[in-house]
RNA sequence: GGGAGAGUUCCCGAGCGGCCAAAGGGGGCAGACUGUAAAUCUGUUGUCUACGACUUCGGUGGUUCGAAUCCACCCUCUCCCA
C-alpha cells in the first residue's frame, strides 16, 4: 500500500489541490512540505498531535517535514473558525510559548540532519517593512476572494478586525517564503487552514508562475461533531505537567463508541491490517479497543513506561482494587491540620478535587465521596494524623482518585 | 463624523425599581442504568465560619428606604449613513 492510499484508507485527507501531483511526490518520498503552528500556549495540544503524527508519517516515508512555528503570525491570531478576536499576546508569552513547541516537537520529529527542519515565521515576517509588503503581494490579494473565504465568512456577522483580516495574507507569505527559501512546495494543515493555504499557493503562482500544492487533514471530530482533544472548553495538553500521562491516558479511555476506530486510524501507527479486524468489534470488545487507542496514544507521547502505569493505574482503580501507586497524590503539612485533625471539605478542596467549599458540600451530600471505599455523607467528617500519615484514597464519583497523606 | 441598538452568572439568552443569586437552554458535576461508552431519567451548578450572611448583571459616579433594572459620563461591540 503506498503512502498515499494509507492517508486515504485512515481518513486522514480532507481536501487537496492536485491529487495527482501530491500522491506522486509523497509516495516517493520527495515531498519537502510544512506545517505551521501557532504558538498560543505554553504547550501543544491532543489537536496539533495528529498533525504531528501527520507529519511523521511522511518523515518516514522519506520527505522532509519543515515544521513552522508561528511566532510571527501568532502576533496577529488566526481568525478562522472563531467566533471572536484572540486575545493579544505579548511578544514575550509568544517567544516563551514558541520554546515550548520547539521542545515537544523534537521528541517526536527527528530533526536530524536533512530529516526535517524547524523554522520561525518571526524570522522574517517580524522585519517586513509595511509599505514595501503591500507593494510586494498587495496587488496579488483580491479583497472580493478573500471576503468569500468560509473563514471570514463567518465572522462577517459578529465582526473582523483588520489585524486579523492580514492573517491570510501573513500565512500566504510564509508559503512563498518558504517555497523560495527552502524549497519547500507542499504546505499541509488543519482543514480549517484551506482557504489560508489557498492564499498561498495562489500568491506563489502569481508572484513566480511556479505551481505549489496544498492539503489538508480531515478535522479530528467526535460523532456530535465536536473538535476532539477538549475536555470542559479545556485543552488535552501534550505537556505532562499540564495534562498528565494518567489524565490523557483516561481522556482516550473514555471516547464514546462511535469515535474509537475512526481514532485508532487517524491517530495511531497500529498497521491499517490490523485496525481493519475492529471493525466488527461491539460491545465490551470495542471497550478494549478503547484501551488500546488510550494505551497507544499514551506511548506515543509520554512513552512506554509512562503508558504502561497509565493503564496500570486505571485498570487497578476501575476494577475495585482502590490502590495503586500511580495515582495523584497530595502530601498535607502538619500545619494544614486544625489541633491535628482537617475535615472532608477542606480535603476536597486542597486536593483539587473541587473547587470550592460549597462544591464539595454538595458532592459529599449527594453521596458522591468515598474515602478508602466508604461512602462519606456527612460534610463534618474529619481526619486525624494518625490515619493520614497512613495515607487514604479519596475518590469522587467513578472516575476521580485521589491519594492524600501527611 | 452622524444616527440606531447591544454589553447579564462557564456559554447562549430572559429579566427592565422590591417577590432576583437572577427564568429557560447548552455545557459541567453527581445519582440511577451500563461497558470507565452513548442515549435516557433525576439532582445540582456565585462564595462563605451555610435554615443565615456576603459579593455579582461592561466601568465610574448619582437618584431612591431599595437598582441588573432609572439618570450622567466613560469603555467595548454590532447595524445604517459618510
Amino acid at each position: 500500500m503506498t503512502l498515499y492510499d494509507e492517508l486515504i484508507a485512515r481518513g486522514l485527507i480532507a481536501q487537496v489541490t492536485n491529487e495527482e501531483e501530491i500522491k506522486k511526490m509523497i509516495n516517493a518520498g520527495k515531498a519537502k512540505f510544512y506545517i505551521g503552528f501557532d504558538c498560543t500556549a505554553d504547550s501543544l495540544t491532543a489537536g496539533h498531535f495528529m498533525a504531528l503524527t501527520f507529519m511523521k508519517r511522511l518523515q518516514m516515508a522519506g520527505n522532509t517535514p519543515v515544521a513552522l512555528i508561528g511566532g510571527g503570525t501568532t502576533m496577529i491570531g488566526d481568525p478562522s473558525g472563531r467566533t471572536d478576536m484572540r486575545q493579544m499576546l505579548t511578544k514575550e508569552d509568544i517567544d516563551h510559548n514558541a520554546e515550548c513547541f520547539k521542545r515537544q516537537m523534537e521528541k517526536f520529529i527527528d530533526f536530524g540532519e536533512g530529516k526535517a527542519i524547524m523554522v520561525n515565521n518571526a524570522d522574517w515576517l517580524l522585519e517586513l517593512n509595511y509599505i514595501e509588503m503591500l507593494r510586494e503581494v498587495g496587488p496579488h490579494f483580491s479583497i472580493n476572494n478573500m471576503l468569500r473565504a468560509d473563514c471570514y465568512k463567518q465572522r462577517m456577522e459578529k465582526g473582523l478586525s483588520f489585524l486579523e483580516f492580514n492573517y491570510m495574507i501573513m500565512q500566504s507569505y510564509d508559503f512563498y517564503y518558504l517555497y523560495q527559501h527552502y524549497g519547500c512546495n507542499m504546505q499541509f494543515g488543519g482543514d480549517d487552514q484551506w482557504s489560508n493555504m489557498l492564499g498561498g499557493t495562489e500568491l506563489i503562482r502569481r508572484k513566480l508562475g511556479k505551481d505549489a500544492h496544498a492539503m489538508t487533514i480531515t478535522l479530528l471530530t467526535d460523532s456530535q461533531g465536536n473538535k476532539m482533544g477538549k475536555t470542559a472548553g479545556n485543552a488535552v495538553w501534550l505537556d505532562p505537567k499540564k495534562t498528565s500521562p494518567y489524565d490523557f491516558y483516561q481522556y482516550w479511555r473514555n471516547v464514546a463508541d462511535d469515535d474509537v476506530l475512526k481514532c485508532i486510524r487517524m491517530l495511531t501507527f497500529l498497521p491499517i491490517e490490523e485496525i481493519k479486524t475492529m471493525n466488527d468489534w461491539e460491545g465490551s470488545q470495542l471497550n478494549e479497543a478503547k484501551e488500546i487507542l488510550a494505551y497507544e496514544l499514551t506511548s506515543l507521547v509520554h512513552g512506554k513506561e509512562e503508558a504502561e502505569k497509565a493503564q496500570a493505574t486505571a485498570r487497578a482503580l476501575f476494577s475495585g482494587v482502590g490502590i495503586s501507586e500511580d495515582m495523584p497524590e497530595t502530601i498535607l503539612l502538619t500545619k494544614d491540620l486544625q489541633d491535628g485533625r482537617i475535615g472532608i471539605l477542606t480535603l476536597l478542596v486542597k486536593t483539587g478535587i473541587c473547587t470550592s467549599n460549597g462544591d464539595a458540600r454538595r458532592l459529599v451530600q449527594q453521596g458522591a465521596v468515598a474515602v478508602d471505599d466508604v461512602k462519606i455523607t456527612d460534610p463534618k467528617t474529619e481526619y486525624g494524623s494518625a490515619e493520614l500519615t497512613a495515607g487514604i484514597v479519596i475518590k469522587k464519583g467513578k472516575k476521580v482518585f485521589h491519594k492524600v497523606s501527611l
